[in-house]
DNA sequence: TAAGTATGAATGAAAG
DNA sequence: CTTTCATTCATACTTA
């Protein structure tokens, strides 16, 4: 008897959408966990895999809408490739708040993300490989197997090490900007009150 | 319209998670040859690293399953437990094939792996000092967890600094490391169905 | 009801 | 290894 899927109440909606606004992207463990106990408030069935799906599949559409856009955009103006972006995201950083409410959750310093995250590839490098390496064999298409129709992903698990332009602006990680991943947690409270005051 | 990405046939898949059930984590690069060419059978488009991401995934979501077990049975009462992270799949036991072909895979001396493999270092479950990601789990947290320094023993793995990263992964034989070097490689002849002598 | 859409869930692929 | 990203599937919902 599968269980019908999660779906969020208006309320629990307003919630997500109102963190995910403040920048929440990849919420820890103890946020999602936090979040999902106070949305429960309003839905005692929500777990937190609900949670954490929902920022996932929030942030990858929200994501591949800017870069469908951002298509569009060089489409019609190509010329404007790199003018197009819009400028240099300042990195907000918000004074560390130290209340107990998650809604007053602060985003961090590289948020929004800055859309070089969004094709972040760099040019791929062939590498001698051992043949004890079963990770180094990944691009090695086997003798009887012919992937010469499809665009065959070639850059294996070699990459190269420009990335200082992109690499310092992935997301909120636990550990990337202190001022809101070394949070006491433990002690903190997230939802002392009932979520007021909520725009949609 | 190429298919951008593999999905493992059914028949696939059973001799997959048949592999992963008899323990099979880390396949060594002769490994995931052979299984690939096998599976290629039933796929002619499946590539090695296919093989490489589906035991890297099926590991890690596994492990994860499991460190969820793990902490909600020591947090309360397994009575209500339903929610949160499905299991991607229950481990039946299929009757095993005798002959030579993949099922005859003998799992290593070290596996199935014990609980102190999640957590080495005896976890204070309550401990709520740091924060984890939220991918790790989805009800609960775990405390930092190290398992570095026993995954490059265990898993023969090396990460380089150069280029970007690079994944090493150093062939289990009768001579190399010692807690998985029992494993019965005799009969480790995974494939043998190429009635030609293809090389070697 | 069929077609189209929004979105929860799942997982392959890859980054870190 | 852990974490994140991208894609796809499944299904509830919307619309004509």
């Amino acid at each position: 008897m599968p269980r019908p899927r999660w779906s969020p109440a208006p309320q629990q909606l307003m919630i997500l959408q109102d963190l995910y606004r403040k920048g929440m992207r990849n919420p820890t463990s103890s946020q999602v966990q936090k979040i999902t106990d106070h949305l429960s408030l309003y839905d005692g069935k929500i777990q937190c895999k609900n949670v954490f799906y929902w920022f996932q599949n929030h942030k990858a559409r929200d994501r591949q809408k800017l870069r469908k856009e951002l298509l569009h955009k060089m489409q019609k103006n190509p010329s404007d490739d790199d003018d197009d972006f819009p400028a240099p995201h300042q990195p907000q950083i918000t004074t560390p708040n130290n209340s107990s409410n998650i809604l007053d959750y602060n985003f961090p310093a590289n948020f929004p993300p800055n859309l070089h995250t969004l094709y972040p590839h760099s040019p791929s490098i062939l590498a001698e490989g051992k043949d004890t390496s079963s990770a180094q064999m990944m691009n090695n298409n086997i003798e009887n197997v012919d992937f010469s129709k499809q665009c065959v992903i070639e850059n294996g698990m070699i990459r190269t090490s420009v990335q200082g332009w992109f690499l310092m602006m992935t997301d909120i990680g636990p550990n990337s900007i202190p001022c809101c991943s070394n949070r006491p947690l433990g002690t903190l409270e997230l939802f002392p009150i009932k979520a007021t005051g909520i725009k949609e």
